[in-house]
RNA sequence: GCUGACGUAGCUCAAUGGUAGAGCAGCUGAUUUGUAAUCAGCAGGUUAAGGGUUCGAGUCCCUUCGUCAGCUCCA
């Protein structure tokens, strides 16, 4: 082949010959002038360029176009260099800093000496649109450490980031009109090409992500490819709200966070309190089942116990302060709300001499802790400072380890995948910088947990540096209604405490052995866990959980007897039953039914008195009733309680 | 904790610096209803708390508390 052409693979597995130094852009003008116009950036052997760049010769290459989650990535970015082209238009004095996308759009962060304020965003939003039409051509240069450091002397936040680049990186630079950055690309071929786009909102965050440095003024944005698109995310927004737990919580009254009482402190009322009831029922059956046992321990303990366990030197700021019990304040007579329950659970692990025979010792209890959690963080109930935790302490043998995390993981599918159905993504999480122990323990802790995912076969992300200080985790996650990410159950390893605590079991060999141990809890908290189901099921909870299962409707005042009988002999079957009293008409009471989520509606006419039966209208389901006796009603809703089944039965 | 926005009846929201209002919920009465809102009346407020400016503050200023979004930190 002569060496003033090339050849690239196509993604039918054809090849296409082009002079050398062609582009991606000569590409897609070469297989059509459609593509050509659509063509948005390529992907040459795997990696995402920009279409201006010249293409190796051999490579296997794809022109992405709007139909390519891919090429929406790169909108995005291209969406955050228009808005920065906006706001030094408008402030041609701001610091720039970094401007990625995100999922589901993207931000730039800026110093311009102030905040912007909202009047700032719509000027900054209508300038945006103006580089967008302007459809000023993005293109890319390499340059030279020195040269970059020219081209951003007046910028020292590019500065900074310009001597953090490895000495081998290659350090490119855009331009779109009068913008010049710092990035790595890639970009779409110009500004024209974001067109459906909105700026949502500003916030501060820290430059680099550290608290310690200065604050920039973050502006966030969303891009789509079609104004369909940006519509319905928009509409997803809005139906997200709808789902939030905060919302639905107060329209079904389940739980209050109440200023005479505490930020982070959650009230739960009566519908609330049967959530609460029910899972702890439900988690306690199952590891009953399982050989744990439940334990009962003390809100507040010796603050010495904590110096002991190593909590309090890494953990004070999360701790509530200390009180005095007794005289003085010396450290004996100090005591702490405590923020976890480990410290305890070992004490009990540590009451007596334990044989190898006896292991594991699996110790559980739902227990409520309190951390002092900073304030902007908290948030509805997924965020508080007094938490239920479903937690528990197992303390084994190392060559049992494996196994029991094995075990536990099933318990975890049980529960989050099979009774509620629902999604959730499992983190490996590793030593992060502030810890305990040496790296030995860590380098055989990690491995374990590593191993017992494997063997399950599970699906699983390593969460570098996530671990906690005493220990490495897998930690399951899962997103809230606007998509924020949260943790729930988790399961850590700890060979940290029982060091320190000198924890021991006599083996066969009758000599003295250290206990590892292992922390861990499935909903996470109760708390955390119930925000979640409220959001998941919009309110709208399976027969087992519903604080009211079923509502009995009688017609008219004339049924209210044979209504109370229904009422009753659904209560005595352990069904809670709430009969609607109420002089209203049968359509307000089923409407009023609706909108509380309540599963089953039992309308008790003239007929159904007679003959001893109800009308049963499930949730949802429109006017589709089914007329049953009461005894089969009875019994269905004992089925589907006890089977605790997603999808109502009747 | 940091940056910004916000805080009015139980809930959702109105009110140029000039008499604090509506809908829903609640209560009372009438209505006795067959599958998503019957009608009428009544009651409900130190406008988060405290201070200041002003003849006059829900509205402007300050402090505190709280909420929301983001950052940081975490179950």
């Amino acid at each position: 082949m002569p060496s003033s052409e090339i050849q690239v693979v196509l993604p039918d597995g054809s090849k296409k010959a082009l002079p050398a130094g062609a582009t991606g852009a000569d590409l897609a003008r070469a297989v059509g002038p459609g593509l050509a116009k659509a063509a948005l950036a390529i992907r040459v052997n795997g990696e995402i360029r920009d279409l201006q760049r010249p293409l190796p010769d051999g490579a296997t290459v794809a022109i992405l176009t709007n139909k390519d989650p891919q090429a929406l990535e790169v909108l995005r970015h291209s969406s955050a260099h228009a808005l920065a082209t906006a706001v030094r238009q408008i402030f041609p004095q701001a610091q720039i800093g970094f401007g990625p996308p995100i999922e589901d759009g993207f931000y730039y962060d800026f110093d311009i000496g102030r905040p912007f304020t909202p009047e700032d965003i719509e000027a900054i939003e209508k300038k945006m649109a103006e580089v967008t039409k302007a459809d000023y051509p993005f293109t890319r240069e390499e340059v030279s450490r020195a040269e970059a450091k020219k081209r951003f002397r007046d910028d020292p936040l590019k500065l900074e980031r310009i001597s953090d680049l490895a000495d081998n990186e290659i350090i490119s630079i855009y331009t779109d009109g009068p913008f010049v950055d710092l990035c790595r690309g890639p970009h779409v071929p110009s500004t024209g090409k974001i067109q459906h786009f909105k700026l949502l909102h500003a916030a501060g965050a820290y430059w680099r992500g550290d608290e310690r440095r200065q604050m920039l003024q973050r502006i966030y944005g969303t891009a789509w490819f079609t104004k369909q698109d940006l519509d319905q995310y928009i509409t997803r927004l809005e139906e997200a709200r709808k789902r939030d737990h905060r919302v639905i919580g107060k329209q079904l009254d389940l739980f209050s966070i109440q200023e005479d009482i505490g930020p982070g402190l959650i009230v739960w009322h009566p519908n609330g309190a049967i959530l609460n009831f029910e899972l702890r029922r439900f988690i306690e059956d199952i590891i009953l089942q399982r050989g744990y046992q439940l334990v009962y321990t003390p809100n507040v303990t010796r603050e010495q116990l904590f110096l002991r366990s190593g909590h309090l030197p890494l953990y004070a700021a999360n701790q509530f302060p200390a009180m005095a019990a007794g005289e003085g304040e010396s450290e004996e007579v100090r005591y702490r709300v405590k923020p976890m329950n480990c410290p305890m659970h070992i004490l009990i692990y540590a009451s007596q001499q334990r044989s190898y025979r006896d292991l594991p010792i699996r110790l559980a209890e739902i227990a409520n802790v309190y951390r002092n959690e900073r304030s902007g963080t908290l948030h509805g109930m997924l965020r508080v400072r007094g938490l239920s935790m479903d937690d528990a302490h197992i303390f084994l043998r190392e060559d049992q380890i494996e196994e029991e995390i094995f075990n536990m993981l099933d318990i975890v599918e049980l529960v989050m995948g099979k009774t509620f159905g629902l999604q959730y993504r499992l983190d490996l999480a590793t030593r992060p910088d502030k810890k305990l122990g040496t790296d030995a323990m860590w380098d055989v802790a990690e491995k374990a947990l590593e191993s017992a995912l494997k063997r399950r076969g599970l699906q699983y992300k390593m969460d570098v540096g996530g671990g906690a200080f005493y220990g490495p985790k897998i930690d399951i996650k899962f997103n809230d209604a606007i998509g924020r990410e949260w943790q729930g159950a988790t399961i850590q390893l700890d060979y940290e405490l029982p060091e320190r605590f000198k924890l021991e079991y006599t083996g066969a060999d009758n000599k003295p052995h250290r206990t590892v141990m292992l922390h861990r809890a499935i909903f996470g908290t109760l708390e955390r866990f119930v925000g979640f189901l409220i959001e998941h099921f919009a309110g709208a909870f399976p027969l087992w959980l519903s604080p009211t299962q079923v509502r009995v409707l009688p017609i008219a005042d004339g049924q209210m007897d044979a209504a109370r009988a229904v009422h009753e002999t659904l209560r005595q079957a352990g069904i809670r039953s709430h009969l609607d009293e109420r002089s209203e008409t049968l359509n307000y009471k089923i409407r009023d039914a609706e909108t509380h989520k309540i599963p089953y509606m039992a309308v008790v006419g003239q007929r159904e008195a007679e003959a001893k039966s109800v009308a049963v209208r499930g949730r949802g389901a429109g006017n589709k009733q089914v007329v049953m006796p009461v005894a089969e009603f009875v019994q269905k809703l004992k089925e589907e309680v006890h089977t605790r089944s997603l999808k109502p039965l009747i």
